[in-house]
DNA sequence: ATAAGAATGCAACATTTGTTTTATATGATA
DNA sequence: TATCATATAAAACAAATGTTGCATTCTTAT
């Protein structure tokens, strides 16, 4: 990445003049440089999401003469970086602050994925899996996450939201975060986080639901967090990191592997659901197609 | 090199059972790995002196189907060598229309965790320094991210409000999103958080942010998404997984990372900011100290 | 509303790919 | 030397690749 490349530079800067299709195929091969010498262009294209002959006609808006001559740029790249890889290790021209940010951003970033690979143990797994099993069999998830937790809660939502209408989100302002319980029963489950330190109407919360007989789902930080005792399946999830706050991406990774496994629970229904959300948001127009132009 | 590579290994000891034309072959192969996967056979055969034909006999002769099987072995070796994990991980080999949910979630984790992993590549650091930088300067940080990017966005503006006052969040009820840009200006710094697909609010609340002079810090998911023309400093973050949702995780990991960084650029500062919160959030009873009783 | 233009999907095309078959050459053994 | 088994070269083959032309769809401007 350090080094020059013409190539990607000419297709970002043209790529606001690009169709649409040709964006998106320009979209991959800036993402997948690496695919683009190691695949053939069918395959590169079905990857994209786009015919074959809109990799030719990408090509071609750049200029080149083909597609060959795509490839022959990146896998010119690829022997280049693998040949060069120990002379680009060795440069560390940088000054002290700044070295030292990238030593914590490093020791940080490598010991967030540290402990997202560790969730990946069999006994994590299962509970993983048992989980999601229980959260399919619910008639309504509730989710609830207070405070750090709220944007691991929010986001479990947010994505079961694009799947259907089974989640409430137990928030809300002056004080009803938890009225949406008032019609919730043992047919219900309730997915809690909470990692400590564990805020108390989260646990009050649990309790009451715990009472109303609903399931209970726990993602938290400990086998001794006081959600464990409540709830029928607790995922535990790290929250150390090297600086001063706690971590919450081991919990956002759980939570997203738990929304991948129900969406996976029937596949077509999920795509389906999806396409419908898609064409409702596209006629909200929710989304840019493209830059927007200064707004009138 | 570092790592184990069982087909490598194989061609070695067998090299002394195979025939002069075979041995040319092999040979070339252990001495020019990376050009297996970036030129096609004939021409590889052509290159090492030997027909075409000898490739494929090499192939049978190592106990393969055919020399797809050895260029896909050294197509796997380049990505693992570019990337890590993460491509490994990728290849999208759907044939299994269920799969077990333990397999599932397994990879979903280490694709995961490769992201972050690989966001600790020089380029990705020297932003991050530079946009921690940014902020640190900043008189004040505007926080914007909406949809799916809620969840990172609330999460900084959390984590920061433990550490002062500094940060005001773009988000309300009612079309109020962007009211707190009114009273914005050149000295201070929009932190905006978007992935594709793109919130047009988003877009044109950075666009208003820009015309007004702020700063603008990006998290986003591409060298060609909008808001890197619009940014002074753009943090790139993949989204890619193996389900049907984008993740955010490696988003939220980056958003951690700035706020460790703001962290030590003074960390007396902010440790007396966290023990002042702490001591507030005590004295409302927040955070519970023990299980909580049932509630009378 | 309509036409001009661009963008896109589709299918046919020639080429190139990896493989297999056939023929020839090589070399060891009796 | 004669014979046979193996190794190699050459050519034929089906499958795939990248490309192109054409029909259809979607925009955009009048």
């Amino acid at each position: 990445m350090l080094q020059a490349d013409p190539l990607r530079e000419r297709i970002v800067s043209l790529f606001d003049a690009m169709s649409p299709q040709l964006r998106q195929a320009a979209r991959y091969i800036i993402e997948h440089p690496q695919e683009v010498a190691l695949v053939s262009m069918r395959e590169l294209a079905r990857n994209a999401g786009v015919q074959p002959s809109t990799m030719t006609r990408l090509a071609k808006f750049l200029g080149l003469a083909g597609y060959d001559d795509i490839r022959a740029n990146h896998a010119e790249a690829i022997r280049f970086r693998v040949d060069g890889f120990a002379a680009r290790a060795m440069q560390t021209d940088e000054s002290e602050e700044d070295m030292a940010a990238a030593q914590l951003s490093r020791r940080m970033l490598q010991g967030l994925a540290a402990q997202i690979a560790r969730l990946t143990e069999p006994a994590s797994l299962e509970r993983l899996a048992a989980a999601a099993d229980r959260l399919a069999q619910a008639r309504r998830i509730f989710v609830l996450g207070l405070r750090s937790c709220h944007s691991v809660a929010w986001h479990f939502h947010y994505v079961m939201t694009l799947l259907g209408e089974k989640t409430t989100h137990l928030d809300g302002p002056a004080d009803t975060v938890g009225d949406g319980l008032i019609r919730a029963s043992a047919e219900d489950v309730l997915l809690a986080i909470s990692i400590n330190p564990y805020a108390l109407h989260s646990l009050e919360l649990a309790q009451l639901a715990r009472e109303k007989g609903l399931g209970i789902i726990a993602i938290t930080d400990s086998e001794v967090s006081p959600l464990v005792g409540l709830a029928d399946i607790a995922i535990l999830c790290s929250t150390e990191s090297h600086s001063f706050f706690h971590t919450l991406a081991p919990a956002l990774a759980i939570s997203e592997v738990l929304c991948g496994l129900l969406a996976n629970k029937d596949r077509t229904a999920a795509l389906a659901a999806l396409q419908r959300a898609d064409r409702h948001l596209l006629s909200l127009n929710t989304y840019a197609t493209a830059i927007p132009r200064r707004r009138i």
